[in-house]
RNA sequence: GGAGGCUUCGCCUAGUCCGGUCUAUGGCGCCGCACUGCUAAUGCGGUUGGGGUUCGCGCCCCUCCCGGGUUCAAAUCCCGGAGCCUCCGCCA
């Protein structure tokens, strides 16, 4: 949910974002109505309900002839307030539909337009150049015997797949990489639970215009999380936290699924597109006016682990349309993919606002005291997908792969795979 | 799966049987002031959160896990739900 105090008081900022995304920036009056309407609504009630009140009161101290007529009035009165509350239940309820349906407002400078209309803000390294056709991730998975598809499709289905022998240590041996370099840059590591419950999934919006994307166990009302950004996110709901000591960061660990709704005959071969794998996310609850400072942050975090896996990539500012409901701002680092010919995400960092923390309630105190809501930011460290990235871009002529040399360590110093 | 217990203003806690003066008790913590020639002790005062209104002081409403109900009136009575804990059973 957007600042309301924002949209009272500076609506065309607000029109301006909704325009941005290419949506309606006619919901911004929808909602400055609702929100109009609503505290009119309130203040009627509060008043019958005072009047109540202190009517009751006297009810219990008044002598036995006055009591007929004074209880009497208290019933009348007791309606009255009865359909003023209900008709400002009926306001809040619309004031939160109409607040739901605005996104985040967007961050001054992201590109306006749609999926195509992100802006490259950086490069880094250059493309392989192979004297031998380069063999794709999932070749060169199954020669190293590290990927299994065919079984993963048998077992699971479509897009699921089996990491075997090395394809195993090589996903722990990055994600391990990941945690240690969290955890020496300050973040609380933490292993989260895959399924939430309903209010979380919602608060984080996943349960918006993407709600095909994600996995629902009816039977236990539960969501399986697309990412540990959400329990991340939901682990300080209702909570009021200490940000006096700068952020609280967490680094989290999770398989994540989703369901690839909609992107049917996309990506089918391989690991790339998968209903299931496992992340390294790091996520921060900061201050709103230090939010822009630790999204930097995050990407660099980011950029440092695309530094020691040696992949080439670039940086794009993602153009508001495509940012999804929560996201003020979205930075994807895409790496080379050399028999693709192009460049595919491997991480995604977001700077929430405090859109996330107003749904989930989460709080901190401002140099007054006071509660305020804080700003939540996400971004990846990690992932299944960036074995697609690794294995091509450090294979050679004979079908093995050389191991990064940051990531030697974590693999028990191997320095090449080897086909069987 | 079965049985029982618990949930109160940051934390702990009184209150719930028997509805109104609960405008919720006390302790810890925190803040302010006073005092003592130190920031220790002591005393006094303040301290849930949300919302409405106001230039402001302030005033008002809501908030005792959540949602309904009874009633002029609910922390308190009734119904439903959630979470936590204990024990039994089952499984690992």
């Amino acid at each position: 949910m957007i600042d309301l105090r924002l949209v009272r008081e500076e609506p065309d900022f607000v029109r301006a974002s909704q325009a941005a995304r290419g949506e309606d920036p006619g919901t911004v009056d929808t909602l400055l109505a609702a929100d109009e309407r609503r505290r009119e609504a309130v203040g009627r009630a509060d008043a019958l309900r005072a009047e109540q009140k202190t009517l009751g009161k006297k009810v219990s101290s008044a002598a036995a002839d006055e009591r007929p007529s004074l209880l009497a009035r208290a019933k009348e009165l007791s309606g009255l307030a009865k359909a003023a509350e209900a008709e400002q239940a009926g306001a809040d309820v619309a004031l939160r539909a109409a607040h739901l349906a605005v996104p985040n407002v967007i961050e001054h400078g992201v590109p306006a337009g749609g999926e195509a209309d992100f802006a490259v803000l950086t490069e880094v390294g250059t493309p392989p150049q192979f004297d031998f056709t380069p063999r794709d991730h999932l070749e060169l998975g199954q020669a190293l015997g590290a990927i299994d598809t065919d079984r993963g499709a048998k077992v699971s289905g479509a897009r699921f797949y089996f990491l075997t022998g090395p394809g195993a240590l090589l996903q722990l041996a990055l994600l391990n990489m990941a945690v240690a370099q969290a955890v020496e840059s300050g973040f609380t590591p933490v292993i989260t639970p895959s399924l939430v419950r309903p209010e979380v999934m919602g608060g984080t919006g996943f349960l918006g215009a993407h709600a095909a994307e994600i996995y629902r166990l009816e039977a236990d009302d539960l969501y399986l999380v697309g990412t540990s950004e959400v329990p991340l996110a939901g682990l300080h709901m209702d909570e009021i936290l200490d940000l006096s000591g700068g952020p609280l960061r967490y680094a989290g660990w999770s398989t994540c699924y989703r369901r690839e709704a909609g992107s049917h005959g996309k990506d089918t071969k391989g690991i790339i597109r998968v209903h299931q794998f496992d992340k390294v996310e790091m996520f921060s609850y900061c201050d709103p006016a230090q939010a822009r400072d630790e999204h930097s942050r995050l990407l660099a975090w980011e950029e440092e682990m695309l530094a020691k896996v040696e992949v080439p990539y670039r940086v794009v500012d993602i153009a508001a349309g495509d940012l999804g409901s929560s996201a003020a701002r979205k930075l994807d680092c895409e790496a080379w993919i050399p028999t693709q010919g192009r460049y595919r995400e491997l991480t995604s960092t977001s700077n929430c606002t405090t859109f996330q923390a107003r749904r989930l309630n989460i709080r901190y105190r401002d140099a007054a005291g006071r509660p305020q809501a804080a700003a939540t930011l996400n971004g990846t460290l990690a992932t299944t997908r960036w074995l697609v990235a690794i294995l091509e871009n450090h294979q050679r002529p004979d079908g093995s792969v050389v191991v990064p040399a940051a990531l030697r360590p974590f693999l028990g110093g191997r320095e090449v795979l080897e086909p069987r």
